[in-house]
DNA sequence: CTATATGCAAATAGTTTGCCTGTTA
DNA sequence: TAACAGGCAAACTATTTGCATATAG
């Protein structure tokens, strides 16, 4: 992401200019939304949020805004299972973690250095592009 | 997977008793193709190998194959990004490459003795069910 | 001013469901 | 023979597309 120098936005959080790509006020809000929200939401629950801003926006334009958002790599898509895409503006390299119990998503980390080797065994050759972590499972009651 | 102690199977690789799972032939026919075929096929991909020994099995069979299999631990369901769901007969506990020049998918071994914890920061009190482990890349050329 | 984005509605793909008949245990 | 599975078609959900109009740069 890279900021515009001479950039007039009242709001520093986000870019007039995201790497190339044309700025409109339903891609804007579509970034605010998933920059504000740390909660991993479905293409509906943007389009839902970003109605209250923009009441006249369709959901074909959100997923447009999305895919575009995604396509200049300032969001991340995330898949859970058969489940709706989820999107994310944390572009840190990270995994989640998917509570069974009430589905919500968290962000996990990956312990410093290490790396997909360490854990894997991959054929020989391989150039790795990304790795995606998903763990399942629940909180402990006690 | 439990077979049946006085079994009148021909065919010992496809168990006639599937941990109480009433056994039926398109059933059958479905774990078998996958059982032979380790390439992780669709839904669809299994509708036509099994119509060649059934001709008459529909594809709303083969989906509710695979979930009765997969509801009973004997198949897995593996989904990558926004893709069909594909199945695999393989139960050990395992990753997934995908070769992103070719869409073929391998199966990736853990390193013996690694645990999650070695390699993600988990939150306290997190009873891991399952883990998810998608590489995404390509070989190099050379 | 021109390329590109929006909004709408309709199309599509993958999967699930309802209902009646057939089969398994 | 009772409970459950299969087959078919229709429904459903998430997402994409075509097209006319609006807007960013």
């Amino acid at each position: 992401m890279v900021n515009h120098p001479e950039s007039t936005a009242t709001n520093q959080e986000f870019p007039e200019e995201i790497s190339g790509l044309r700025m409109t006020r339903q891609r804007l809000e579509v970034y605010r939304c998933l920059h504000d929200e740390k909660t991993h939401p479905t293409a509906v629950e943007v389009f839902m949020r970003v109605k209250d801003r923009l009441p006249h926006i369709s959901l074909a334009t959100v997923y447009n805004c999305l895919e575009a958002l995604v396509q200049h790599g300032v969001i991340r898509q995330v898949n859970f299972e058969r489940e709706s895409s989820r999107y994310c503006a944390n572009m840190i390299d990270h995994g989640h973690f998917l509570d069974v119990e009430t589905g919500k998503i968290y962000d996990l980390e990956f312990k410093p250095g290490v790396c997909v080797t360490d854990f894997m065994k991959l054929p020989e050759g391989i150039i790795t592009e990304d790795i995606d972590i998903t763990v399942r499972g629940k909180f402990s009651k006690n």
